[in-house]
DNA sequence: CAGTGAGCGAGCTTCCGCTTGACTT
């Protein structure tokens, strides 16, 4: 009897297909990546041992020709696929349909040993019809995609083993730049500069009541025709106002709130417009991180985590994906249960269809959802604890997708009073669509949200109450985990899989640190960054990785040749970049202490003020290195004694060795 | 004479992306 291996990626996905596919045929999954370049020295064969590139893994000198080799971890796997490759007639490469899942079948052909009756099966839905299918609609490897996958892989490889050891050499021993880490790490640090950066600047808000029956606040917009300062009227870096907007003093505020108090309003005119909310797309890996962030406040790893669990046990689809969209069978899944649950008009005559807005997206998969052709009400899943948790958000977002927009009126009142000009706005629900399932964790807006009384222009309102309340401009919010995912995604940095492990990375070397669930910056991280900006540039250039994957498209299609593109890239570029760079210790100035700068010396950060110097404790936020804490620092005093900021939780990589050097540049002289 | 410790030098670190379990804490 004849057998046909099929080889996937995932070991639930196998068992999910070998059921479809039944007997005659062997699904097995290769566990992702099963070759590629050596990552120590140890991985180096020994033939290319002495060669000059042998470090890079690819011979630059020979058309970037690269060394693969099976990492100790993919051994047993491989030896399994090969032996089952000897008994089978056929061999089906069932990796993912993206670039990766592409490279990963080429790699399977060569580490097997494949020389013929092998073909490509390629699907995106996990369903019976879609599976059987897909295994009669083979196709041949498409190598120029897997031309540009291997491009995108040795760029990093170049990049990473590249610049790195410029940051040993300057810096301290077992750092790491790389294109996805040194965007984030920049965009972390351009954050922190903007909030040490800030001048904040004081300006008064007035707000009135307003009404008997159903009061609202209402708040002063102007007075006499000029408008009051709002925070946008002030240039961030120097807290002074930058447009003609009135500032009041605290005399005038007051002056103002015992004017009001005085006398009634008149409704100077009021416009009514209908407006209406979309539900939220479909989770992606990278919205779903960011919503379990904001309504459980789990950070990304714990999210993942989670996730997987659900996925291994059937309960959801699988849960790294750029794509936000359903399948058929999801759709009407969710249309059902909105249905049961809100009646026939819940959900609008068309099926909502949802795609991937980012331009690299790749879209192997569907949206994270609930599994199946009926979704498990989350009560009668079994689940507990943080599972059911997030398999309740993940109901509750699929099947709202698929109900009614929002839709309400949304009114805005002027009012006068003298010269004085308020305006308010307050909304009103007509129909509540899908927020009856699912709401936005959001914070604030309760003023937006006011339900104000049907009043014609020309009504005089009494005034109820006044107040006036000195504000602060406040300074740019640092990132979250999840909110800095979002913003890496948005530039097309990183992929659904290496999301949570990215700010691994940058915890491991020492370069962030999770504070109170926010994403700070160390100094350490804040002199990568600069010694990056100046060295290297272009790395650091958010559009990098955009015109990267432009270019590999190019390759994916033919049009542009893995060679040329390399030799421009690196030949002509990076490497003279990386031959050119200073090699010596960056220094960043401390916007809080004049004079004083933060640099390295032996491997450990230190301040520098008029001679002076001292060793930085690590956990200093650099937000926190005012003058006083500098003064104690250069008196040799501990400063301010802080709660020990926890360590966020991360995973354990093959890089967290980069653990032991930072402890041990963390010991103090004696 | 054997054991200890300071000091020195050599060797290694490092990337991104695809998957799980096998490890510790």
């Amino acid at each position: 009897m004849s057998t046909t291996l099929v080889i996937v990626e995932s070991p639930s996905k196998a068992k999910k297909i070998q059921g479809y596919l039944g007997s005659g045929y062997t699904v097995r999954a290769s566990l992702g990546h099963i070759r590629d370049l050596p990552s120590t020295k140890a991985e180096i064969p020994e033939k290319y041992a002495s060669e000059a590139w042998a470090r890079l893994g690819v011979n630059v000198s020979d058309s970037f020709k690269p060394i693969y080799i099976v990492p100790a971890g993919k051994k047993k796997v491989v030896a399994e696929l090969r032996a089952l490759v000897k008994t089978a007639d056929r061999v089906l490469l069932a990796t993912d349909p993206d670039r990766e899942g592409e490279a990963i079948a080429w790699h399977l052909v060569a580490a097997l040993g494949l020389k013929s009756g092998f073909e490509r099966m390629t699907f995106h839905e996990i369903t019976k019809e879609a599976i059987q299918a897909a295994a009669q609609h083979t196709r041949p490897i498409d190598y120029a995609l897997v031309g540009a996958q291997e491009s995108r892989r040795i760029i990093d490889r170049l990049l990473g083993y590249g610049v790195s050891p410029l940051l040993w050499n300057s810096i301290s021993s077992g750092l790491s730049a790389g294109r996805v880490q040194s965007a984030a790490l920049v965009a972390l640090a351009h954050r922190e500069q903007a909030r040490m950066a800030h001048v904040s600047a004081p300006y008064w808000r007035v707000t009135a009541q307003i009404g008997d029956k159903k009061p609202f606040t209402a708040t002063v917009l102007g007075v006499s025709g000029q408008r009051l300062a709002t925070p946008k009227d002030f240039d961030p870096a120097t807290g002074q106002l930058k447009t003609d907007a009135l500032v009041l003093t605290a005399e005038q505020a007051g002056q103002l709130v015992t004017f009001l108090k005085a006398r009634p309003v008149t409704v100077l005119s009021t416009e009514c417009v209908p407006y209406s909310t979309k539900p939220p797309t479909p989770f992606t890996t990278s919205t779903l991180q960011q919503e379990a962030s904001k309504a459980l406040k789990f950070n990304p790893k714990q999210s993942m985590d989670v996730a997987q669990k659900l996925y291994e046990g059937g309960h959801i689809t699988y849960m790294r994906t750029d794509s936000p969209s359903l399948s058929d069978e999801a759709t009407s899944a969710a249309r059902a249960v909105a249905v049961a649950a809100f009646g026939l008009g819940a959900v609008p005559s068309v099926p909502r269809t949802y795609a991937a807005k980012a331009k690299n997206a790749q879209e192997a998969h569907e949206a994270i959802r609930p599994s199946g052709k009926v979704f498990k009400a989350p009560e009668t899943t079994g689940l507990t604890g943080d599972e059911r948790a997030l398999y309740d958000l993940i109901y509750r977002r699929t099947v709202a997708s698929q109900m009614l927009d929002l839709t309400g009126m949304k009114t805005t009142l002027i009012l006068k009073a003298g010269a004085v000009q308020l305006g308010v706005i307050g909304r009103t629900v007509t129909e509540p669509g899908f927020t009856q399932l699912y709401q936005d964790v959001q914070e604030g807006d309760s003023e937006e949200s006011q339900v104000l009384p049907d009043v014609p222009q020309g009504a005089t309102l009494p005034v109820k109450d006044a107040k006036a309340e000195e504000k602060k401009t406040p300074a740019p919010g640092r990132f979250t985990e999840a909110s800095l995912v979002r913003a890496l995604e948005k530039v097309g940095v990183g992929r659904p899989s290496t999301y949570a492990s990215i700010l691994s990375t940058l915890d491991h070397r020492g370069y962030t640190r999770v504070v109170k669930r926010q994403l700070t910056v160390t100094w350490l991280g804040l002199l990568v960054s600069a010694y990056l900006a100046q060295a290297c540039a272009d790395l650091v250039d958010v559009q990098f990785t955009a015109h990267m994957e432009a270019e590999l498209d190019q390759i994916a299609e033919g049009a542009l040749k893995r060679e040329a593109y390399l030799t421009r890239f690196w030949s002509e570029g990076f490497a003279r970049t990386i031959a050119q760079a200073p090699q010596r210790a960056p220094s960043v100035p401390v916007p809080r202490v004049p004079g004083a700068v933060v640099t390295v010396r032996g491997g450990e950060v230190i301040l520098a003020l008029e001679g002076r110097t001292a060793p930085l404790p690590v956990d200093l936020v650099p937000d926190d290195l005012t003058s006083e804490v500098a003064a104690d620092l250069l008196a040799g005093k501990v400063p301010l004694k802080r709660p020990a900021t926890k360590r966020s939780t991360t995973p354990r990589t093959k890089g967290d060795k980069a653990g032991v050097t930072r402890s041990s540049r963390k010991k103090t002289a004696p």
